[in-house]
DNA sequence: TTGTAGGCGTTATCAC
DNA sequence: GTGATAACGCCTACAA
């Protein structure tokens, strides 16, 4: 065998002189079957498996200006709570012929500027981004650079392009009311601390106030969302603050480390200790106890956003561009 | 603000007018700012940064054959298994201004076969394929392609290019090994059902043998490897053989999950069942009782990976071209 | 049904 | 230090 150097693939000369044939014949038998006399197909089909011939996707990317590619910008592939959007994006995509490229920012202002940048270059037919783009810059790029963008994740009055989210300040508020209506008057967060928690938390806090109990301030994680923050987080909780009888994580991940937690603790959920989580992404079923959680529509989130992209992609419209597809309480046995 | 319709983003050519100086000129502005003068590099800095204006990669990318893009093939973003892996991937390759894109195969032959091709289209300057790639047809489109390939996360004896792994069978027979010597003598497994699974059981099932104890039959889970799946497999095994006393599972995921169902079963955990994980990615130390699992450095395997695919991209040569990184076992609670 | 010419946006090369 | 030219590999448009 030879030393794998850079002996260059063939191009679609190659095979044509092979298959003795035009260069555009080889084109057309690849892209458009149906356009070629039979026998002429055969003998390029024949050339390409011979050379194992694949075409390069930056020329003929360059040459129709589209790519069949999207790009995903997620915040982490750590942890489930993307999971399920990613999943059905690329189910989606993969069944129009378009592929899906993955790009992670962390939850830092720099690089998620950077990996735009990178991402606009490649010029992907669209680009589906984790929570709303921030900075002026990052939106004035995208802007320009003509991508259909659908922002996701999170409501704004000011998105980029098109966007399918829901509402943090509403979830805050309707899980404060939740575990009130249960009876829960000393009830706290374990959180993270990017900008939707942070959304979370004030609702939280303000749906608290206005219920007339009192504050008690949330212990904050560090990304990545993970059992042990959670089991930590709980920990700190409850040191500071050990009236609290009801706790809702950011997360499921959080919730299910909170979980643990408390029984190592001696607390018994749901009966000394409620505990609610984000996500609902399989975790907090198969915990035991089963996890009372936010529902998020992950699949859901991940179709539309594919379903928009495409159409833009292909010249359609889309309407409506904002689609807020909300949340619900799934209640399970640890509230 | 307009419609954001197809209006063509600027072009390199657009930029130089603005700016008053040729196409060359800007492109060497952008690629290498040290090779022209102050006043003009300041002049196209001013209309790019009027225009927004980001260079099409596509485009350079077809002219320099370059497109410092390297591209990981993973079965399955779900579950942490991989996460260190890319994660450091990601690192190594952004640091060196490469870009990672990731596709998701499925644990589908043919998906995976498709992915390939898809991939090769974009001519990346490298590909880090997770697992070892078996169709002869995959095989030989990478060779012909030319492009740097790293296998990783196993071994074989016919690598298509570069790999860094460790060995299936080395580690099932070593939890055999380990579980025997802590006095188990009815040891079973609960594993998912690739072909890297598959390797460890049969040589944990010939160690077994070899040891004179009984073969138990593994419990087997579908992908993904979650927490609900390894609940169910331990509850499958344990009814059909509820004399064993210690279970590998093929995951820590899994592991977790059969911790659970132990604990629901009314088994002490490890005085009447030890578990044993595989990979060791945070939750196994999280858990309550934590998990003893086979240890996998996904950072290392992230790390050399993008060391050699650069050093390859680079024109550089790689030795040695295979690397077995081996495992170790970390012994905690639960056994 | 097939082929020829030209250009997508960028950069290597060589000339000034 | 800067610019003109050509070429990367493919496909649109048009011609035969």
């Amino acid at each position: 065998m030879s030393i794998p150097t850079a002996n260059k693939p063939f191009t679609i000369q190659d095979v044509a002189r092979i298959a003795g044939v035009s260069a555009m014949t080889v084109s057309r038998a690849l892209n458009t079957p149906q356009k070629v006399a039979p026998d002429t197909l055969a003998r390029v089909q024949q050339a390409v498996a011979q050379t194992h011939f694949v075409p390069n996707a930056m020329a003929s990317g360059l040459r129709r200006s589209r790519a069949r590619l999207v790009a995903a910008l997620l915040p982490t592939l750590v942890g489930p709570v993307f999971q399920e959007m990613v999943e059905a994006l690329d189910r989606s995509l993969h069944d129009r012929g378009y592929q899906l490229m993955i790009g992670q920012s962390g939850y830092d202002q720099a690089r998620e500027d950077d990996l735009l940048r990178a991402t606009i270059q490649r010029r992907p037919d669209g680009i589906v981004v984790t929570g709303v783009v921030r900075s002026e810059e990052g939106r004035r790029a995208l802007r320009a650079s003509g991508i259909p963008v659908v922002e996701t994740w999170e409501l704004t009055a000011t998105p980029v392009d098109m966007l399918v989210g829901f509402s943090h300040a509403q979830i805050g508020a309707a899980v404060v009311d939740y575990l009130h209506q249960r009876g829960h008057r000393h009830i706290a967060m374990v959180s993270a601390d990017d900008q939707r928690a942070l959304t979370r938390i004030e609702a939280f806090d303000a749906q608290v106030a206005s219920l007339g109990l009192s504050r008690i301030a949330p212990a904050f994680t560090r990304p990545p969302s993970t059992m042990g923050s959670g089991r930590q987080g709980l920990r700190e909780l409850l040191a500071r603050n050990p009236e609290v009888t009801a706790v809702f994580c950011s997360s499921d991940m959080l919730a299910l480390g909170a979980s643990i937690e408390a029984r190592e603790l001696g607390l018994q959920v749901p009966a000394q200790l409620a505990i609610v989580g984000l996500g609902d992404q399989g975790v907090a079923a198969d915990a035991s106890p089963p996890l009372t959680t936010v529902r998020i529509d992950g699949t859901q989130i991940g179709r539309l956003a594919a379903d928009m992209v495409v159409a833009r992609a292909e010249g359609g419209s889309v309407s409506p561009s904002v689609v807020d597809l909300g949340f619900s309480i799934i209640q399970r046995q640890s509230s």
